[in-house]
DNA sequence: CCCGATATGATTGACATCGCTCATATAAAT
DNA sequence: ATTTATATGAGCGATGTCAATCATATCGGG
């Protein structure tokens, strides 16, 4: 009843696989196309629940999409109020109407949620290179909604590449959302090069940025810079005292704290 | 105990709304934010799931993103077995590699979801327009996404409009798989004009063009033509005998029956 | 070649969910 | 105003899910 470990690391990677592939499926589904008795099942879909991208639910599993169901996640996690808060934060900064571009990130799709949730009452047009965020937006009445092309990049789901910097061309955004890996003193910082680029493109064509970073990327930096402090904003959970003390100074209308 | 009409159709858009926005919903979470009976939560759930854009699963609610989740849909349906066949059927027409386009509609989906489990041993690049599309076959290894951008569609869960267009100009297709929503002797048809258009933009840069139609298209038309049966080929579900009746004609290479 | 480690599947009990019926209160119709 | 229709929540039994335990068979290492 033993069998070898590459036998059982290839069927998780299967049970990955078929997930993604099905978006959602039953235990009993699994026990089914897997040959695998339910106990087996659950302990398999633990193990893969656990090193991430597959969220665990009642009657099965569901494919994250990249913490698209942040929902879920959330409630398993204890970041939900942090983001959750930084994006209701980030959220009182949209304007009713408008032209608004979207970045990627688990907490850019909080806001998206919180977005959607507001609901219609406004005429916004959104842009977004986040295929989370589309997801939760597309279909928001009174919100119009465009993707940005470009080359898929998994780790993040968003796109990137020279088609998204181009497709850039003909917009100017009033206001815009967007992630980051890290932050200190000489700025707002990434670990993909083409994000980056692509995000410095988004800023070159935005009135007012708004960078959502929660505490935990505070003094942190990766290698490649995105912007410095002198024309963005940052909304984040962290504290005056805790900024100052990584080097970051910011005048309050370009800051909020929640 | 009871409670006007409008008042339960706001719920339940409102219920449609925080799945949507969420994702995955228990049961018990709905109950606590709409402030409702888990009886009521249930039919509620009943109510919007039977009318689509909702699955319902064992502990609660899940955001359909258009029938991204096939599986859960396609388990309740009929179509399950036709559009798999189809499916599979196309698949083997999917070369190893090369450049390869995925257009929108369940019956393309599920042909994504065959390659996603066909997975690795290949070297595919794939351009889709499809939204559910990009989420089922990101990250499959061995494959290089792109998505072109555009407009998104609710209704069909598609980037559309001239962006897509445009974002069409650098690409060769060796193989193309759509979808439609009627055929008839004239050929293949679709109700959105600018749909219509995208895909005939398609049919210019593809080699191998392939359509995906069940039989329940077969004798619809609907108002904007998309091509012809010349240079285009069909895999159906029909038999021959009801495709001549309705006057469509194929040589062998470019019909695939399943 | 032997022994410890471990993956598996069956079983069990606790619990949640589901679909149902039913009494009730209130909106909608006449 | 009366009657009908229907939305609601509670109670109920059936079913499904989950976590834990345990015997067993096989792999991995010595």
């Amino acid at each position: 009843m033993r069998v070898p470990f590459h036998e059982v690391a290839r069927r998780r990677e299967r049970l990955r696989g078929l997930i993604r592939a099905d978006g959602f499926l039953p235990v009993g589904e699994i026990c089914r196309r897997l040959d695998i008795s339910p106990a087996t099942a659950r302990r398999d879909l633990a193990a893969v629940a656990a090193d991430g991208r597959i969220t665990r639910t009642h009657g099965g599993a569901l494919a994250d999409y990249n913490a698209a169901f942040a929902s879920v996640g959330e409630r398993a996690g204890r970041a939900r109020t942090a983001k959750g808060r930084v994006a209701a934060g980030a959220a009182r900064q949209v304007p009713r109407q408008g032209v608004l571009f979207l970045d990627a990130g688990t907490t850019v799709q909080a806001l998206a949620r919180v977005l959607a949730r507001r609901g219609g009452a406004s005429r916004l047009v959104v842009v977004t290179n986040s295929l989370p965020v589309a997801n939760v937006l597309g279909g928001v009445p009174g919100l119009e909604l465009h993707v940005l092309g470009g080359t898929y990049l998994h780790r993040q789901a968003v796109l990137f590449g020279p088609e998204a910097i181009a497709a850039l061309g003909k917009w100017r955004f009033a206001a815009a959302f967007l992630g980051g890996e890290g932050m200190d003193g000489s700025g707002v910082s990434n670990s993909h090069p083409e994000i980056a680029a692509f995000q410095r493109a988004v800023l070159q064509r935005t009135r007012a940025a708004w960078f959502l970073l929660d505490h935990t990327k505070l003094g942190t930096r990766t290698p490649h810079a995105v912007a410095d402090w002198s024309r963005i904003g940052l909304v984040t959970d962290a504290t005056v005292a805790r900024l100052a003390a990584a080097g970051i100074h910011l005048p309050a209308q370009r800051l909020i704290l929640v």
